[in-house]
DNA sequence: ACTATTCCTATTGTATTAGTATGAATATAT
DNA sequence: ATATATTCATACTAATACAATAGGAATAGT
């Protein structure tokens, strides 16, 4: 019941996109150096979320990425489900899996749970986590200054 | 973002037990072949299950298994959480694994996904799945026959 | 041409989860 | 008492998924 790494990572990326919209391109090295992680893997997951259609990438000397859509467009859940499954067991998507299906309630539980799941995500867009930042970084300065 | 088999094999062993609740013990052997899981595994589940007083147990010949309550006084999420944690991220609890939680702000979007996880599952009690279970098998038997 | 970037594929490493093995403790029945 | 059937406890092994690295090809600006 973990969120991976990955889509947290994928977050903490997007995220950096959406504190510059507007402001051009940016390149991975850059964005990997200052959320200290490792830029290969970074490689990856951009790629991934470039394929959904959420970063635009520029090719070549001073390439880079940006956001697809501005910060308030794009959702949480449009970042996690790029980047994992949400579903939470496999047999709510694929009944063949389990010949049971028919007869079991458990199949109704985690459905609802799937549904609990994407519908949280996709109700938060970087333009809201961008506003909680602000301020959470106001407060931080302001306490201790 | 998957749940593991281990909550969802206790989950159904859960299950087996309220569906017979009232009619004595049942043996880990009976439930294993029934709902086709290895008795070994389930053996760990359910002491874990035990431990956290969802089922009692007595031991020797004629020994087995029980609910502990009744089945409208115990929510999936008492059995999910005994066997994994349902918070999606560690940083949410342990603030000390992330230098950055006063600024990070994916933290709240975690926060928030944790809750609707354990509101969705604390919500639903293993009797409200045993009549799930049944109308869907009436409705079952009524189409096949 | 040179350089800095993204793009692509394959491989390795690692941690978690899933499952097995063996035997001790305990209670019942005969 | 003894035999038997169960739960309890611990250690070990296997499988899988996740995380991360490596090396180089394609592309575009200077």
């Amino acid at each position: 019941m973990k969120v991976s790494t990955k889509a947290r990572y994928g977050l903490r990326l997007m995220m950096a996109l959406a504190n510059r919209y507007g402001q051009g391109t940016a390149f991975l090295k850059d964005i990997a150096r200052d959320q200290e992680l490792s830029e290969k893997y970074l490689s990856h997951i951009v790629m991934e979320l470039r394929a959904a259609g959420l970063v635009n990438a520029f090719r070549g000397s001073n390439g880079g990425y940006v956001l697809a859509r501005e910060p308030y467009a794009i959702t949480v859940g449009d970042v996690v489900k790029t980047l994992e499954d949400m579903m939470p067991v496999n047999c709510v998507r694929e009944p063949a899996v389990c010949g049971r299906v028919e007869l079991c309630s458990a199949n109704e539980v985690w459905r609802r749970l799937g549904e609990a799941i994407s519908t949280t995500l996709n109700q938060i867009t970087l333009a809201d986590m961008l506003a909680w930042s602000r301020q959470k970084n106001e407060n931080y300065v302001m306490y201790y200054l």
